[in-house]
DNA sequence: ACCTGAACACCGTTCAAGT
DNA sequence: ACCTGAACACCGTTCAAGT
């Protein structure tokens, strides 16, 4: 067993059952092998969130590069928020603290250039790259993918249960706020409307 | 003792130490009681935790209702950001699970008023709420408050060892982009583009 | 009724021993 | 050299006992 098969067999245990789930004890488990052995592998745990960075930036699904800035940059935007959404703990893995490996920065480098394409200079491309991020990363964090039916009903029924004279605009939007829980729909207006802000057309 | 005064402990706790300090053990020890005293107050931890979420929302600072929709929802999202990164545990505590709580849903209700006061149809207001919801918490989760020099500089040498033939655009922007790691100035101008986007003027 | 120590089933990681 | 079990210092939580 290499470094890499034992990261993308965590990978996979976290896609499927949380972040939670990893314990070094169960990945060894699942791997058959004993579990001190993969600190023959990784340093600590931490060393091995990063390698499972690593691994699941390769299965970033590059847009295709056809059509303007505008229609490249929402299929860019598209395709960062399915390669969260296939891998949701990556967004979880590390929070603040800046991804400095050089697979993400792939991912990065797409961004930027489409960014640059569009007219941007240096300077504003850096702060219109980093808006999009945001948005994106909290998208995938914080909406998510398409809300089930159960979701829809759980939230509309919360907000029912507001009193309505301090919730006169929660219960005046609950119908809409149910819809917009999440979802590509949801997902690529946000997307517009952010580059018509950024002034992309 | 009262369970709110736990939950402002552990508050505390996490906003100094992190989230991953927070025990039953230590919290218990903090606060001069024995651990499974802890469970007479909160089923288990999950129930600690929303409870902090109540102390915390309890915090919010909502804008003062002076000027036109614009500033207003200006002033309202850099004050959702602000409350955010005085907890910055906030943001971690719940994922994607929408937050049901009622004291959560007092910031968001000021958020969708100020919306359908700009003019926006309850639906378009909701979709446009979510949106404006997804860039404030990425922003605080995933670019945070000013960028120390160290962090800038650290950016910038990662930058700059990266092969420049494979990553023109970020070698580009490397300059700008260590600028717009995070911060208030970085935050507001992508609030700008977003509201300029919604047609908010 | 209220509080809590002991115990159970887990963690990540060090250290020494096994091959 | 490579692998790993035992041990240590932690977890959250159940359960039974203490007042």
């Amino acid at each position: 067993v290499s470094g890499d098969e034992i990261a993308h067999a965590a990978l996979t245990l976290v896609d499927r059952d949380g972040l939670e789930a990893l314990s070094m004890r169960r990945l060894a488990e699942d791997v058959g092998i004993g579990t001190m052995t993969l600190y023959g592998y990784f340093r600590d745990k931490r060393d091995l969130l990063d390698a499972m960075i690593d691994i699941a930036a390769e299965d970033f699904d590059p847009p295709p590069a056809r059509g303007g800035p505008r229609s490249r940059l929402e299929a860019y935007m598209r395709a960062t928020r399915d390669w969260l959404l296939r891998h949701p703990t990556l967004v979880q893995i590390r929070g603040s603290e800046p991804i400095v490996r050089p697979a993400a920065f792939r991912v990065s480098e797409i961004g930027m250039q489409l960014l640059l394409d569009a007219g941007l200079d240096p300077p504003e491309a850096a702060r219109a790259f980093r808006v999009l991020f945001d948005y994106v990363f909290g998208s995938a964090a914080f909406s998510g993918p398409e809300p089930t039916a159960q979701q829809r009903r759980a939230i509309q029924a919360a907000v029912v249960t507001l009193p309505p004279d301090e919730f006169p605009a929660l219960r005046t939007a609950a119908g809409g706020a149910a819809a917009a829980l999440g979802g590509a729909e949801q997902f690529e207006y946000g997307a517009a409307r952010l580059l018509d802000g950024l002034g992309i057309a």
